[in-house]
DNA sequence: TATTGTTATACTCTATAACTATA
DNA sequence: TATAGTTATAGAGTATAACAATA
């Protein structure tokens, strides 16, 4: 409609790019949170099954480094998760303070679903072709 | 070390891409959060005040469809931001029952604050050739 | 003294349901 | 009857502070 000036008047494709990437991860926000109750999980709790190791127990400090929240909520996360038996506590080091968190067999199972989701490429990756695939892999690691 | 089967034995260039731009995005969020401590918003806050229009009044119906949420939530949210003067209620329209939310001049700076911030190119992007920055602009306009 | 995990508390966000005032 | 917005309620996430057990 005949922008005039301050309307994007400086064509940077840094920042255009940029913006485009920004919608399309919104719109994938979307597709997340239908993961995220398609598995009758919250997001706290998914982000909680992602950063857990597969197959080893984690102490509960470390989970809460790795979200970057306080110890405390991890209590109260951990608490839903193991009501539901997706996971477990246990006395696993010599630091009898200290609580080990591991997936049960159906928390495993729980999180190879989510990550099977979640690893899946949005359309605006998977409809490239092979050569674009490539070249924007490589831009992304060229960081 | 000496990745077995089933680690990554196929190399799909789209699938790697989109790891890649994942914990990209989720190294992003942490930068997200740390601006709406900057300008002492919430999430939820700084989303409702994203998708308000910066001149013009919206009804509060509309912004609970934009921002995918029950309209008791945009009560809560537009009280508190109302609370701080940033928004501000007027009645607009011939149908009385409706509500126009529009931006104060304080929320007005606000929002344009938060804008230039949000609106800034990661380094991953902005660490790019100049090619490589239309290039990946033209890809994810390809979709 | 410091650390690990918990509990108590308070606030925000969220959805549901009931309500009001309009239409 | 239906819609726009509010209120009441309940649950989840969040941070802070105080606490017990252990180091």
């Amino acid at each position: 409609m005949g922008a005039k000036s301050g309307d994007r008047a400086i064509h940077d494709p840094g920042r255009e790019a940029w913006s485009v990437l920004f919608r399309l991860m919104q719109d994938h926000r979307r597709l997340v949170r239908a993961v995220w109750d398609e598995l009758d999980i919250t997001g706290a709790q998914a982000e909680l099954l992602y950063c857990l190791d597969a197959k080893r127990a984690s102490p509960m400090v470390a989970l809460a480094e790795a979200l970057e929240c306080n110890a405390s909520n991890v209590t109260g996360i951990i608490d839903k998760l193991e009501a539901r038996g997706l996971i477990e506590r246990r006395q696993g080091t010599a630091d009898r303070r200290v609580k080990m968190v591991a997936l049960t067999k159906a928390g495993q199972r729980l999180r190879a679903r989510l990550l099977e989701r979640l690893s899946e490429p949005p359309r605006f990756i998977a409809s490239l072709s092979d050569p674009d695939k490539a070249a924007l892999l490589a831009m992304l690691r060229r960081t």
